[in-house]
DNA sequence: CCGGACGCCTGTCGGC
DNA sequence: TGCCGACAGGCGTCCG
């Protein structure tokens, strides 16, 4: 489900409800996500107070003076805050109760979310030591990019949505992003110059702003955890937008598929 | 090393 | 109405 923009506002609608709260208590009701839970982690959570949350890719990591709790949203995952005593339904796999009386409550129909624990450096977790430069970083550049895609005869859509090169960009906003470059999404990524390089940096950051803003894209039921969808799907140029006339030009927008996933694009407008 | 396919899950939707 | 396949915002792993 959740890209970077979705995983963003999750993390701003969370974080005032859960940074300096003390987790009293965990519930574990499936741990079987798309890695099983750590038997360790509610031990190793409970009593501690959340020092901080951040945002690494589209992990969301709790601080604690113990250790840092990874958590990924999968396709269908996301959180909400509810009462302590809130009854569960299904597919509320996890709870962390908040100083008693709240809770932090982790959903995931499909359970291709995952929690993890560190008790060290987070950043130097298996699952994060090797992704690349955050989209909005310096090191996520044209140079970089053009130097990335040097000889690989991937497609830059493909390219653009491995995380080993950026991280945060999924199938919706590798769509907008490379219909706002110009940027036909099945061209080798080794056949971009870099001057395009340079404009699809500047799109991607563009794109992820604006979606950030309007509170990520809301497609089925996404919400930011107080039940407020998101926005972004009002200003979709080209995802999900099959046989809908380009806002540029006019011609019908075609749908294909590349690496199993569904591709939206001009084939007017990107080349 | 690279690129492509697969599998992990459940829910929903469209066509017959 | 019911069934069945296709598809869904991710990503690690395996294979050639």
């Amino acid at each position: 489900m959740p890209e970077l923009p979705e995983v963003e506002t999750t993390l701003r609608g969370i974080a005032p409800h859960v940074v300096n709260a003390q987790l009293t208590q965990i519930r574990i009701r499936e741990p079987r996500l798309r890695w099983p839970i750590p038997a360790t982690l509610a031990e190793k959570l409970t009593g501690e107070t959340v020092t901080g949350m951040t945002r690494r890719a589209k992990y969301l990591l709790f601080h604690t003076r113990a250790g840092t709790m990874l958590l990924h949203l999968g396709m269908s995952g996301s959180l909400s805050i509810t009462p302590a005593d809130a009854l569960a339904e299904k597919h509320d796999h996890v709870d962390f109760v908040l100083d008693g009386v709240s809770c932090l409550r982790f959903t995931d129909p499909r359970r291709f979310g995952s929690l993890h624990w560190c008790d060290q450096n987070p950043l130097e977790h298996a699952l994060l030591k090797d992704l690349g430069p955050e989209p909005f970083a310096s090191d996520f550049s044209a140079d970089y990019l053009y130097a990335v895609s040097r000889g690989r005869r991937i497609s830059i859509k493909q390219h653009l949505m491995n995380a080993h090169v950026v991280v945060g960009v999924g199938n919706i906003y590798a769509s907008e992003s490379l219909f706002r470059a110009g940027i036909h999404p099945a061209r080798p990524a080794g056949r971009i110059a870099i001057a395009r390089m340079t404009r699809l940096v500047d799109e991607v950051r563009q794109v992820l702003t604006e979606a950030i803003a309007q509170g990520g894209t809301t497609l089925r039921d996404f919400s930011v955890g107080d039940g407020r969808p998101g926005y972004f799907q009002q200003d979709l140029r080209v995802y999900g937008r099959k046989d809908q006339p380009c806002h540029r030009c006019g011609n019908p927008v075609r749908a294909m598929r590349q690496g199993q996933r569904a591709t939206y694009y001009c084939p007017t407008c990107q080349h």
